[in-house]
DNA sequence: TCGGGCATCTGATGCGTATCAGCAACGCTG
DNA sequence: CAGCGTTGCTGATACGCATCAGATGCCCGA
């Protein structure tokens, strides 16, 4: 009663009403192996006098002495929660808290990471455990020296950079791009069209392999064509389909519209889909206006947030070590723009 | 080139390479008033190593030293992402990762804090400078504890526990209410029945003083009723309007369905909404299928996240004391299910 | 020449915890 | 009773930084 402003208590005063020293309450408290070596006695007293206290353990303090804080970071290049795209960052999110809240962590979110002068804000996540980053960006030498100091760091979305010595989880777009291939081979095309955006994202490229693979392993026809939305039009379906193209596959709507300019094309040219042509997308399909439901796939993105983190926590833990990559496979959305080709 | 394992730097590295003591570099890279009194020379020296070693100060041991660790925490109590209701609760924490980005801060989030056994978790929050909270339930004597130390507690929604004690940014359900039963007075409606569900929460209870006053002004009748969804039929339906009532607000669907009822009633008992009587809700709407477009009130959820994270800025830094309450004023949404009142 | 004031910088200390070497007391064996 | 292992606890230290009371050297006025 004599101290009016109450600190809250720690150790120290837990050690005093408990008749002990500080050292003896840290390991009575504990987890560690010295616990055993204590008589239950103390660890009675201690026990009670922490709870009249109402002592709780300063995590800052413990993980300045122990290195651990029970934290996994979650590293954004652009807004967490942005407003845009919300639907497509969501989930992972979802799967991250999922697992972090079942393996006992807390979520360090950094925020506005993207206006932050200098890569060096990054190294600011270190107060986490490990940490998780989303996004395309990555910010090598940063990376590099959080790597070099054994920092652990997973990726959500496969990345190749640092010489793929950065552990990921991410999706399988090679497997994606060949269900839909199959999908189309199914229904009876036998000459298909990719055409890809002119930027070279391992995304990308990944969907292109899937495509030749699946392409060669159902015996069709395929090519390839890199183009710019706006370079699509009538015409240029049109010679498509002169050339004996019956079904085509595109990016997803992200950032290129292609897919919005084919759909345009396909109206502009009086092209019935999937009637006269089928149009599939290798990945998901968003932000259409009016949407139509696109044959495409779905990421996992839910369950790569939540192996995402459990991959963090075990490297953080030990239990897996070195550099780990893991791709989820998509699962095939079959919508209303793929069909049998026309009648020859 | 001796050291294979180098640690990463801390300043008695950088004070080495440049030549000062450790509390120099400190003082130097700081931002404490004692940075003035240091030469412009000594002051280049400790940048130029800093950047020369890649030094970047450990988050923990400067929260350690200096009790403050630039972090916002945002305690849930049921999951942060929540999948059911993730419209309602995700603008909240875009408005608080602006404010937070927007002032420096980086976010806290307790994961799993429903299902941790005791109260005791709530404790934890204290890593962070200054904690928000989301959600309906409130852990009176944790959150005492916290407040009794002086820790800087906000809560998002108007909270009228501890003795009003506990700071928030809240929505204004008065006001709102207010908008939507003047709205229902200038389209000519005279008696007005509001029905509300059979619990007391203050939201609830705001609402209710909202519509009298607002009846008051405008000199219309109005009553009260409490009921159960299932309480709700065609013929409670028609009772009403025999009394003269031409015009139903309630709840918003969160919960208790009494919205979802309502509609279900006036479809069973034939009566055209908004033709034969209007229909409103004191709130949002939301989880109906179909959805019609019901004449409410939308919340203004991301301002409510921006000024939470910003007062709990202020009371962290002190440029706010005590305790702080505001309310935001929601926007009328003017629906389809609103209109005149029937001839009589 | 000396005292005093100013500009710069440093040594020492504390933040709250975890960990580890080591101490004291005790029982046991030979 | 000397010697030794065990049990149960403590003292000291480290973690990386911030802070503050000085220490040091310097210039100026008296």
């Amino acid at each position: 009663m004599t101290d009016v402003i109450r600190r809250r208590p720690r150790q120290a005063d837990v050690a005093a009403l408990a008749g002990v020293s500080q050292a003896t309450v840290s390991t009575a408290l504990g987890t560690s192996p010295a616990r055993a070596s204590l008589s239950a006695g103390t660890l009675e007293r201690v026990a009670l006098a922490a709870r009249t206290l109402g002592y709780v353990p300063d995590p800052v303090a413990r993980r300045l002495a122990a290195q651990s804080t029970d934290l996994l970071g979650v590293y954004t290049f652009t807004d967490a929660f942005p407003v845009e795209v919300r639907d497509s960052y969501y989930p992972f999110l979802v799967g991250i808290e999922r697992s972090a809240a079942r393996l006992g962590y807390d979520l360090l979110l950094f925020t506005g990471t993207s206006s932050s002068r200098g890569g060096e804000a990054v190294q600011k996540v270190r107060l986490a455990d490990g940490c998780l980053f989303l996004g395309r960006h990555v910010p090598e030498e940063q990376l590099q020296q959080l790597l070099d100091a054994g920092y652990p760091v997973v990726y959500v979305g496969r990345r190749t950079e640092l010489g793929g010595r950065l552990s990921y989880v991410g999706a399988d777009y090679v497997a994606g791009a060949a269900q839909v291939v199959d999908h189309l081979a199914g229904l009876g095309h036998t000459a298909l069209l990719y055409v890809r955006g002119t930027d070279d994202a391992v995304a990308s490229a990944d969907r292109e392999e899937g495509f030749w693979r699946a392409v060669a392993a159902a015996g069709l026809r395929g090519q390839v064509q890199r183009a710019y939305a706006s370079s699509i039009d009538a015409r240029a379906l049109q010679s498509w389909r002169a050339s004996g193209v019956t079904a085509v596959v595109t990016e997803e709507n992200d950032a290129n519209d292609l897919l919005a300019a084919l759909l345009a094309a396909a109206r502009d040219a009086d092209v019935a889909v999937p009637q006269d042509m089928s149009l599939a997308v290798l990945g998901e399909c968003g932000g259409l206006e009016p949407a139509p439901r696109v044959t495409g796939f779905a990421l996992p993105r839910q369950q790569m947030g939540e192996d995402a983190a459990a991959l963090l926590v075990d490297l953080v833990t030990g239990r897996r070590t070195g550099t780990v990559q893991e791709l989820l496979v998509p699962s095939l959305l079959v919508g209303e723009t793929t069909g049998p080709p026309p009648p020859a």
